[in-house]
RNA sequence: GCCGAUGUGGCGGAAUUGGUAGACGCAGCAGACUUAAAAUCUGCUUCUCAUUUUGGGAGUGCGGGUUCGAUUCCCGCCGUCGGCACCA
C-alpha cells in the first residue's frame, strides 16, 4: 500500500499545513478582554471529552467524536462565532501508577511521554484545536485549582430549605459546634464499608467496581475511614435540572434511574420499647405486613434479639460479612435470613409480627428496615415461602379493568396461599381486607395511610434515593492530594495560599497490601509540623475532569480558576461530544461540583453542558470490539501513513451516523480516499516523474445552470447537515457533486471553490492545498486560507428547475413518469395523466373513483 | 426480569409533517486505456418471473391494522446490542 503512487501528495501538504496553523496560531481564540477579542461575534463552544492519555496511544475511536467537533468548530468559526474548541489531558490515573510500580520511574514522566505521543497523533490529524488552552490535570497549576474546588466543597453544606449549597462560616455564625459543622460539610470524613482491592491498593467506588473486576482485579468490602462528598444533597436537583438540556433522552433516562427516586412513605413500628421505622412504596398494603425484616448490619438487632437467637443471628451476619457484593447478588436466586426473636407491632391493626433479619434488606438503602408484604411484593413473597410465613391478600388484582390494563396483571389469578406455584400480585388494584381504606384504589389508599400516619406522628410521606454519597477518596499516589492536615484528630483546611499541594517523592510505588495509602510511606512529608499529619489520601481520577471544561475558558489565569468573565462568556459548553461510557459518572459528577460552584457564586450557570451527543463505538473490522487480544486494533498513525489525515478525517465521519456503532473497513477508507483523488484531479495532473501541475481546464468561466443546481443544493446540504450532525450525508452531496463537476469540459474556478470551500471542515489540508495552488494561479479571483473565509450561502433561486418529473400511480404501483412545468395546476397534471397510454391501460375496464395529485411529487390514480 | 436503543441489497448506509425504497460508498460483473498489471475512466448491479426490450410480481425483522398510498403512524410478536439488576 505505502509502496504504490500516492493519489495525491498528502505527505507532503498535509505536514505543511499543520505547521503553518501552529505556527500563525490559526485557530487560538481571544478572550473577553484580550486586544483581538471581537466582542461583535457570538461565541461557540464545543467540547470533547478529553482522553486518557495512555501508553498505546490514540486509538481510531477517538478521532471520530474529534473529528466531529472539529467540523462543527470549523464551520461555526467560519459562519461567524468565537469558537472555543481547545484539547488537554485527563492525565491522572492507575495505569501510569502501575507503570511506576513495575519501571520505579516516576508517574510524571510516563505521563508526560504519553502525552506527547497523544498530542503528536492529535496533530497529526489537522485538528482546529487552540493550543494555548491546552490543559493538563497533573500540572501543578491545575492541581491547585482543583485542590481548591475541593476546598469549596469542605467549606460549604447543604441548605435543605433554599436547595442550594452554603458556606459553613454561616452555621459557625448560628452557634453550631465543630462537630455538627462537620456533620454537615460538602467534604466529609465517614467511617462506611467500602471496595477495597489488595492488588490495586486502593479503595474504589461502587461505580468502578465491576470495571476493575472484569479487568481481573480482585475487590472486597471492608469498612474503612474515608473521605465522601454530599452528592445525595444534589439528588433532586440532578434529576430536576435535566429537563432544559439538549441531552439524549436514554441518557438522561440513565442518570435518572442512576438517581433512583422512589416515593413512598416511612412507618413506625414498635418492637418492646424500641421503635423502628421502615420504608416502603406500598403504605396502601401495611394490613398485608406478616413480617419485618431488618438488614443484618442493622443497629437495633442486638437490642430486640432474643438470647436463643442470638448465636444463630451471630453466625448469620458473618456469613453475610465474608460475602462480597458480587455474591450477594449472585446467589441472590435464593433468599436467606434468621429470626430474631423479637415482634413488632404494626400500628394499623395492632397486630404482632416477627422480625428478621436478611441479606436482602440493604442497610445503605432507606432505613434498613422493611415491613413485608409477601402477598405482593415479589422479594417479600420469595422470603415467606421459604420459611413458610403466612400471608394476608390486601389488594384485589381482579376486575381491574379500567384502573390498569395490561401492566399489572399478570398475577390475576394467583391466589397468595403459600402454595409452590403461586405467584404474587405487585401490580395496583382495590383494597381489601384493609378496613381503614377497604375498596379504595392503590393511589387513594396510600394518600389516606399516609394522612393518618401523620396525623398519629407515625411517620408520612417519604422520598429515596437510590444513589449513594460519593467515595472520593484513593489510596493512589498519582492524584491530587487531600489539602487537609489533622490535629488531634481533626480535619483541618489548608491555606489557599499553600495550594498546590503536591505528592513528595517516593522510593518506590509498590501498594503495602494493606489499606495504609500510599503517601503515609513520605513520613517527612507527612509529618508537616508540631502535632500536625497530612492526609494520605489522594483524589479519584474524576476530579480532575469535573472541571476540565471550565479550565479551558481560561486555561492560564494563575489568579482564579476561571476569571468570571471569561466563563460569563464562553459557558455553557454548547455541544459536548464523547462516550456512552461516561454517561452516568463524570456527567452525574461534573453536573454535581458544577451546581455546588454555582451556588457560591463561581459560576454563572446551573448546568455546565447545554447539549451532549454520544458517538458510537467503532468496532473491528470483524464485527467485534477493538481489543489487542483479538488483533483487531486499528491504529491511526498506520491509516494516516497509508491514506492521509484528510481520509481518516472523511472516513470515520462516512462510515454512519455518528451515535451509532460501526464497524471499521479498510476497504471504506480506500474508497473516501479515492474520492479525495477525485477532488485533487478535478485540479491538478501528474506528469510521469510524478509532479502535480495545474489542469488547463480550469478557467474564470461562468456555470451552467446545472452546474450552479448542484452545486447550491451541496452548499445547502452540507450546511444543514453539519448542524444536524449528519456528516455522512454530507460527504455524499460532496461526492455527487465532484462526479457533476468531473464531467465538465471546462471547470470553472467559482465551482471548484465552492466544492473546496464546504469540503474545508472535512479534509482542510487538501482543500487548503488546492486552494492556495488555484490562487496563485489566479490571484486576481482568489487569495486568503479558506479556513478564514465566510461560508458560502446557497440561493433558493438555483435550485428551482422550470420542469418537474412527476410520479404517476395506478392504485398506488408506479406505471409511469411525466414532466411538467412546475407551476402546472391540479387539473391540468390531472387531464394529462388520464390521457397516458400506460394509465389508460391499467385502467382499463375499471371506474376511476379518485385521483389524488400531490404537487410537485405524484399523482395517484384510485380505479376499480 | 426491568429500562433503553436497533432491525432496509452481498456489506456500510440513504430516504420519515406518510408520497418514486435502496442516494453515496464498498464488494462484484462487463467494457475502455495498457505489451501486461496496478491506477484511472465508462456502464451494470434488491430478489424473482418472462424468449428479448417494453414488461409482470415480490420486497424495509415477523403478523395484523389505519390510509388512495406505510421503511415512516397504531397494535401484537421475534432477533441483536447496551445499561441496571434483591433499592423495599
Amino acid at each position: 500500500m505505502t509502496e504504490r503512487r500516492k493519489q495525491f501528495p498528502f505527505d507532503q501538504f498535509e505536514p505543511k499545513w499543520q505547521a503553518i496553523w501552529e505556527k500563525n496560531k490559526t485557530f487560538a481564540v481571544a478572550n473577553p478582554g484580550d486586544a483581538d477579542f471581537d466582542a461583535s461575534k457570538p461565541k461557540y463552544f464545543v467540547l470533547d471529552m478529553y482522553p486518557y492519555p495512555s501508553g498505546s496511544g490514540l486509538h481510531v475511536g477517538h478521532p471520530e467524536g474529534y473529528t466531529a467537533t472539529d467540523i462543527i468548530g470549523r464551520f461555526k468559526a467560519r459562519s461567524g462565532y468565537n469558537v472555543l474548541h481547545p484539547m488537554g489531558w485527563d492525565a491522572f490515573g492507575l495505569p501510569a501508577e502501575q507503570h511506576a510500580i513495575k519501571t520505579g520511574e516516576h508517574p510524571r514522566i510516563n505521563t508526560a511521554n504519553n502525552i506527547e505521543n497523544f498530542r503528536r497523533q492529535l496533530k497529526s490529524l489537522g485538528f482546529a484545536y487552540d493550543w494555548d488552552r491546552e490543559i493538563n490535570t497533573t500540572d501543578p497549576e491545575y492541581v491547585k485549582w482543583t485542590q481548591w474546588i475541593f476546598l469549596q466543597l469542605y467549606n460549604s453544606y447543604f441548605d435543605e430549605k433554599t436547595q442550594q449549597a452554603r458556606p459553613v462560616s454561616e452555621l459557625e455564625e448560628q452557634g453550631l459546634s465543630r462537630d455538627e459543622i462537620d456533620e454537615l460539610r460538602l467534604a466529609y470524613v465517614a467511617e462506611t464499608p467500602v471496595n477495597w482491592s489488595p492488588d490495586l491498593g486502593t479503595v474504589l467506588a461502587n461505580e468502578e467496581v465491576e470495571e476493575w473486576r472484569a479487568k481481573g482485579h480482585t475487590v472486597e468490602r471492608r469498612p474503612l475511614r474515608q473521605w465522601m462528598l454530599r452528592i445525595t444533597a444534589y439528588a433532586q436537583r440532578l434529576i430536576d435540572e435535566l429537563d432544559d438540556l439538549d441531552w439524549p433522552e436514554g441518557i438522561k433516562l440513565l442518570q435518572k434511574n442512576w438517581i433512583g427516586r422512589s416515593d413512598g412513605a416511612e412507618v413506625t413500628f414498635q418492637i418492646g420499647d424500641q421503635s423502628v421505622t421502615v420504608f416502603t412504596t406500598r403504605p396502601d398494603t401495611l394490613y398485608g405486613a406478616t413480617y419485618m425484616v431488618l438488614a443484618p448490619e442493622h443497629p437495633l438487632v442486638d437490642d430486640i434479639a432474643s438470647d436463643e437467637q442470638k448465636q444463630a443471628i451471630a453466625d448469620y451476619r458473618v456469613k453475610c460479612g465474608a460475602k462480597s457484593d458480587l455474591e450477594r447478588t449472585e446467589l441472590a436466586k435464593e433468599k436467606s435470613g434468621v429470626f430474631t426473636g423479637g415482634y413488632a407491632v404494626n400500628p394499623v391493626n395492632g397486630e404482632k409480627i416477627p422480625v428478621w433479619i436478611a441479606d436482602y434488606v440493604l442497610m445503605s438503602y432507606g432505613t434498613g428496615a422493611i415491613m413485608a408484604v409477601p402477598a405482593h411484593d415479589q422479594r417479600d413473597f420469595e422470603f415467606a415461602q421459604q420459611y413458610d410465613i403466612p400471608m394476608i391478600e390486601v389488594v384485589n388484582s381482579e376486575n381491574l379493568s379500567d384502573i390498569t390494563s395490561t401492566q399489572t396483571n399478570h398475577g390475576q389469578d394467583a391466589h397468595a396461599t403459600g402454595g409452590a406455584d403461586a405467584t404474587c400480585f405487585s401490580g395496583e388494584g382495590i383494597a381489601i381486607n384493609s378496613p381503614m381504606f377497604e375498596g379504595l384504589t392503590t393511589a387513594e389508599a396510600k394518600e389516606k395511610i399516609c394522612a393518618w400516619l401523620e396525623e398519629k406522628g407515625l411517620g408520612g410521606k417519604m422520598v429515596n434515593y437510590k444513589m449513594r454519597d460519593w467515595l472520593f477518596s484513593r489510596q493512589r499516589y498519582w492524584g491530587e492530594p487531600f489539602p487537609i492536615v489533622w490535629r488531634d484528630g481533626k480535619h483541618e483546611a489548608l491555606a489557599e495560599s499553600e495550594l498546590p499541594l503536591l505528592a513528595p517523592e517516593l522510593e518506590d510505588y509498590k501498594p503495602s497490601g494493606t489499606p495504609e495509602p500510599l503517601l503515609s510511606k513520605a513520613t517527612d512529608w507527612v509529618n508537616c509540623g508540631e502535632g500536625l499529619k497530612r492526609e494520605t489520601n489522594t483524589m479519584p481520577q474524576w476530579a480532575g475532569s469535573c472541571w476540565y471544561y471550565l479550565r479551558y475558558c481560561d486555561a492560564k489565569n494563575s489568579e482564579r480558576f476561571v476569571s468570571r468573565e471569561a466563563e460569563d462568556y464562553w459557558m455553557n459548553v454548547d455541544l459536548y461530544i464523547g462516550g456512552t461510557e461516561h454517561a452516568v459518572l463524570h456527567l452525574l459528577y461534573a453536573r454535581f461540583w458544577h451546581k455546588v460552584l454555582h451556588d457560591l457564586g463561581h459560576v454563572s450557570t446551573k448546568e455546565p453542558f447545554q447539549k451532549l451527543v454520544n458517538q458510537g463505538l467503532i468496532m473491528g473490522e470483524d464485527g467485534v470490539k477493538m481489543s489487542k487480544s483479538r488483533g483487531n486494533v486499528v491504529n491511526p498513525d498506520d491509516v494516516v501513513e497509508g491514506y492521509g489525515a484528510d481520509a481518516l478525517r472523511l472516513y470515520e465521519m462516512f462510515m454512519g451516523p455518528l451515535e451509532q456503532v460501526k464497524p471499521w473497513s479498510m476497504k471504506g477508507v480506500e474508497g473516501v480516499y479515492r474520492f479525495l483523488g477525485r477532488v485533487w484531479r478535478l485540479v491538478m495532473e501528474v506528469d510521469q516523474e510524478g509532479n502535480w501541475s495545474m489542469l488547463s481546464k480550469v478557467k474564470v468561466a461562468d456555470c451552467d445552470k446545472k452546474t450552479l443546481k448542484v452545486l447550491h443544493q451541496t452548499i445547502k446540504k452540507v450546511s444543514e447537515d453539519i448542524e444536524s450532525l449528519s456528516f455522512n450525508t454530507a460527504i455524499s452531496q460532496m461526492m455527487v457533486c465532484t462526479n457533476e463537476l468531473n464531467k465538465l469540459e471546462v471547470l470553472p474556478l467559482s465551482a471548484v471553490e465552492i466544492l473546496l470551500s464546504v469540503l474545508n471542515p472535512f479534509a482542510p489540508h487538501l482543500s487548503e492545498e488546492l486552494h492556495s495552488i488555484l490562487a496563485e494561479a489566479f490571484p486576481d479571483a482568489i487569495s486568503g486560507e479558506l479556513s478564514q473565509s465566510d461560508w458560502p450561502q446557497w440561493e433558493e433561486v438555483f435550485l428551482i428547475e422550470d420542469e418537474i418529473e412527476i410520479v404517476v400511480q395506478v392504485n398506488g404501483k408506479l406505471r409511469d413518469r411525466i414532466t411538467v412545468s412546475k407551476d402546472a395546476d391540479k387539473d391540468e397534471v390531472e387531464k394529462l395523466v388520464l390521457d397516458r397510454d400506460k394509465v389508460k391501460e391499467h385502467i382499463d375496464g375499471k371506474t376511476v373513483r379518485k385521483v389524488i395529485v400531490v404537487p410537485g411529487r405524484l399523482v395517484n390514480v384510485v380505479a376499480n
